[in-house]
DNA sequence: AAAAATCGGACTATTGTTATCCGAATTAAT
DNA sequence: ATTAATTCGGATAACAATAGTCCGATTTTT
């Protein structure tokens, strides 16, 4: 296995609706209507995109959300992170590696990190701007 | 979230366990007492691995397993294939696309395919041999 | 015959993901 | 002011996938 998960899923696909009606608020419910997400969760994912800076919420009767920055400059990689998860192919390449309970007999850290540095090369050189170029 | 399965892992780690001892029958046990890999989870992992043509096994006393093929032509791709998982990023991008109930309302299926393609690139041109060289 | 290994199926436990529910706060229009 | 439409935020439930365990059968060497 080696998806990415439907809140990665659906934040990327949300914020590409978003980019291809820049200029525009756009609420939760047109998001979950057009795209069929499911409300809640979708609203889920838009709050935490929010929060941490991805996008800029206005609340309210009329509120809903805009990107908070130009597509071509938020990268795959940062909307997962804003997503408040992560693209670690193994347990071992997390931060706090003293964590991991097999540091000591594993043997397989140094390549898999080569592995995972091409896959974040890749995230990091993809944007929302390429999701709207259809 | 974007991890491999300690299946996946324990089965890499293994096969490179294999490869730094080629010549020689290893069993499981042998791997997961010198890995820390439970032994009846590793068991079933290398099973697949036999069914499927990766390693080839030697039943009874004095029994275990050998690589099939030389680590340099064995990929992660095709390892992850032969334990019968895989690397698809998103739901849509599987064989029975036509399965997915998001297909009539999906807009991100071509720049996904592009990334997916992208890390399909890597786990093909990684080998077996580059986890044995520490 | 015994011992050490693979084989294979069923099962359980644990975790992670996905989805839902509900009440509160905010804001625009009436 | 009131109402309506929205975001906010916490709790929880339903579901699925992963990880791990158990046990008996089979194979093969000694
Ligand atoms: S498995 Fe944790 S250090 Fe590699
Ligand atoms: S989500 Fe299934 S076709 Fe894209």
């Amino acid at each position: 296995m080696l998806k990415l998960s439907k809140k990665i899923e659906y934040g990327i696909q949300a914020l590409q609706y978003m980019a291809n009606n820049s200029g525009n608020v756009i609420s939760a419910k047109e998001i979950s209507e057009q795209l069929n997400i499911p409300y809640d969760f979708l609203s889920k994912t838009l709050q935490i995109l929010n929060k941490n800076g991805i996008i800029v919420s206005q609340q309210g009767i009329k509120g809903g959300y805009i990107l908070a920055r130009d597509p071509k400059s938020t990268t795959v990689a940062e909307i997962i992170k804003a997503l408040e998860e992560n693209a670690i192919i193994v347990d071992c390449l997390a931060e706090d590696e003293e964590n991991c309970d097999r540091i000591n007999v594993c043997t397989i850290k140094n390549p898999m990190n080569k592995l995972q540095e091409k896959i974040n090369y890749l995230l990091n050189n993809t944007t929302i701007a390429e999701f709207s170029e259809v």
